[in-house]
RNA sequence: GGCCUCAUCGUCUAACGGUUAGGACAUAGCGUUCUCAACGCUAGAAUCAGGGUUCGAUUCCCUGUGAGGUCACCA
């Protein structure tokens, strides 16, 4: 069994997206499931569509994934390139592709075409009008070899196209999708390299597939439609064929249709930004289009190492679903090591203009602590503790808890006593924290101070804790008020600043 | 339109031709609880349709329907 060696050749016309990543992933895994190779392969044949910088955006973002090629371009300070079948950027191989054509042409497996882009639309056009797919006519395989010869030495602009003969069946293997079987009436003679002497993706990809003895082209199923014209290549070069493995597309939650860039966020990096884990990403991914067979859903990369298989890998296309992607993540998020989740979240806050600096490390460790459960995404971090950094805003009523849902029956309570009642409970619980001294302001003891009190003074749990927490964060839904403290307790003022917005809270009401 | 591919809960998906069609996300309810989250329990929710083959089809075959992909000097 030869060694397996698989590419991810993606295009460098923008950020990388996240079908893209997928793709990616399953060639990585399959490559280190067997010790084979991974490689990453730059397609940049297309000139037009080139974007400035999407090159490096792919290299890197691959890298934060932990998708490690072990041949073609990485980052080190700058792009390098490892392997030893390069170049690994088609654009620096134009030779070869030349050279292969020329062998084409020779092997009368393809021909010359001078037909303008004019005449093309024309025909086109026509087809189209008659309810025709659109194919090229043959018209330039009409040309004697003379005339050929003639409008070259003229340097007349030309192509050279694959001849694809009208009567066969051409069939081919898929692994997942079984034997494939397309008449070669409905395959046009696809040009394969263009008048800037560029290769299109047809023939550029089988020279290089073969060239860097790739085993298994693993790739989008939108390419089943053009693997005929690869496997006729294939055949007239007289190379052995790869595996194919057609993948299943990912599909828009919106329009059912496959993930496209034009739908906006789905670039690696912008999921990155807003705080999904490459970890979580990956995981989520790697589930879409495949499963292990097992009810088990968090694999970290070994585990997916271990548990790939081609075998396992799904026919149908799967909808991206971020809520599931969003559950994926939360649980990583939690499951981050108290230094990570720092590491990781202090970027967040910065952005939401919180100047980390000026606070004690223990206090923002403690507040990340706080929502760690709570956060789906790294970018809600800054929303959710804002109120640790500044004075909370809330209207009054909100310190009065709300009628629970049981009692329905009976009207809401008269509005007044029960701001009172408030009032109350706040003004004793404040004396009562003056008299405490600030390191009983840590959770263990506050917690045990605060139910004590409310013990003897025969006060409704309610009735204090919900005021205390909303006077203390302004929120409707929060942490507890034991674990807010706790936190400010790590601050030099932390129980001045309880106090000054218990009393804050108090004057509200009054 | 031609050609190709696909079809199990809303979504991701399990199920040697024999299961009360399983799990997860989401949703709803309950419990715990000062709120939220987390956690625990519970509920509803699917084999596209019609024909075969078979003692028996989610599973095999055919037809239909639906969805997607593709028909460039783009990948």
């Amino acid at each position: 069994m030869p060694e397996v060696r698989t590419r991810f050749a993606p295009s460098p016309t923008g950020f990388l997206h996240i079908g893209g990543i997928r793709t990616a992933l399953y060639e990585f895994l399959w490559a280190r499931k067997n010790n084979g190779k991974y490689l990453l392969r730059i397609e940049d044949t297309d000139r037009q569509r080139l974007v400035p910088g999407s090159l490096e955006n792919i290299v890197q973002s691959l890298e934060t994934l932990r998708i490690v090629s072990d041949e073609g371009p990485y980052w080190d300070k700058g792009l390098k390139f490892r392997g030893e079948f390069g170049p690994y950027i088609q654009s620096e191989r134009l030779p070869i592709y030349q050279k292969y054509a020329q062998e084409l042409i020779e092997k009368k497996a393809a021909y010359y075409c001078f037909c303008s882009s004019e005449r093309l639309d024309k025909l086109r056009e026509e087809q189209q009008a008659q309810k025709l797919p659109p194919k090229y006519d043959k018209l330039c395989l009409k040309l004697s070899s003379e005339e050929v010869s003639s409008k070259l030495a003229a340097k007349e602009a030309h192509v050279i196209r694959l001849n694809v003969p009208s009567d066969r069946i051409i069939k081919f293997h898929d692994h997942i999708h079984g034997d494939i079987e397309i008449p070669s009436k409905d395959v046009d003679d696809q040009v394969l390299l263009k008048s800037d002497g560029f290769p299109t993706y047809h023939l550029a990809v089988v020279v290089d597939d073969y060239s860097m003895k790739i085993s298994h082209v693993i790739r989008a199923d939108e390419w089943i439609a053009s693997t005929p014209k690869h496997i006729l290549l294939y055949e007239a070069f007289g190379w052995p064929l790869p595996v194919f493995v057609h993948l299943p597309a990912i599909l828009s939650q919106a329009t059912g249709k496959k993930l496209s860039k034009r739908e906006g966020d789905v670039s690696v990096k912008d999921f990155l930004d807003k705080g999904y884990l490459p970890e979580a990403l990956i995981n989520f991914l790697a589930l879409l289009g495949w499963n292990p067979k097992t009810e088990q859903e968090i694999f970290n990369m070994r585990e997916l190492v271990a548990e790939f298989s081609l075998d396992k890998l799904n026919k149908s296309g799967a909808v991206f679903d971020l809520d599931k992607l969003d559950w994926f993540n939360s649980m990583y998020i939690r499951a981050l090591k108290i230094e990570d989740l720092f590491a990781r979240l202090v970027p967040y806050l910065v952005k939401a203009g919180i100047q980390t600096e000026k606070y004690p490390k223990e206090f923002l460790e403690k507040i990340l602590l706080l929502e760690q459960s709570r956060l789906k995404k790294l970018s809600e971090i800054g929303e959710r503790v804002k109120y640790f950094f500044e004075e909370p805003q809330y209207e009054p009523g909100l310190l009065c808890p709300p009628a629970r849902k049981a009692s329905a029956g009976p009207p809401p309570a008269e509005k007044k006593s029960e701001k009172e009642t408030i009032l109350k409970n706040l003004n004793s619980l404040q004396i009562f924290l003056q008299t405490l001294s600030a390191e009983k302001f840590a959770q263990k003891d506050i917690e045990a101070e605060i139910k004590n009190f409310i013990e003897s003074n025969q006060l409704k749990t309610g009735e204090v804790l919900w005021p205390l927490r909303v006077a203390l964060c302004g929120l409707e839904a929060s942490p507890g008020p034991f674990e807010i403290i706790d936190a400010f307790a790590s601050l030099p003022d932390g129980k001045e600043q309880v106090l000054k917005r218990i009393s804050r809270a108090s004057e509200m009401l009054f």
